[in-house]
DNA sequence: CACGGATGTCCTAAAATCAGCACATCGTGC
DNA sequence: GCACGATGTGCTGATTTTAGGACATCCGTG
């Protein structure tokens, strides 16, 4: 117990809106919140974040960070050339 | 020559929209294009592309996706908790 | 199968963004 | 210092997104 908490998950490449959704909801059930109760805390409406997570791709960069923070999620851009 | 192009780069870590803008604004002077020509391609004006380097935040994830995809850049999510 | 909670989806008004122009500023080379 | 290309920024209208309510659907559980 000195490095890791939960390191053997595969990171989540986002190609589209889509996929964001996708990851979006993986991270809200694992943290075991409803969408309702997400919504609520990161000051956005339910009915959008379930739009989000279909992948309506309409979402504002701002909002979609703040949702990764509380939901402890990192976001990384690297060099896809390989 | 049988791996990687360009291993040694430290990934961007987003925190915000301004870190977001950083990046763009290193992919795109490594790609060697200037803020007019980026825009032009994939579709946006290029004053607001000066304003997404600069950090303004408002920019819709739809447009961030397209712009990274150009820049050949890949997105990934995963847990901060550690 | 009735109930309740969670989620999906349609609709509209209200709000925010984006394009595009004009002009300012910054750097660099001459 | 001048010219010129690249970038920053104020402004406005046109477009797009978001909030919120209402209702449907789905899924466990008793």
């Amino acid at each position: 117990m000195h490095t890791s908490a939960k390191p053997d998950e595969q990171p989540f490449r986002i190609y589209t809106t889509a996929s964001l959704g996708h990851a979006v909801r993986h991270y809200r059930e694992e943290a075991g919140l409803t969408q309702a109760e997400l919504a609520e805390q990161v000051g956005i409406d339910r009915t959008y974040l379930s739009r989000l997570e279909k992948g309506e791709g309409t979402e504002q960069l701002r909002r979609v960070i703040v949702l990764l923070r509380r939901l402890g999620v990192r976001a990384t851009l690297q060099h896809a050339d390989w």
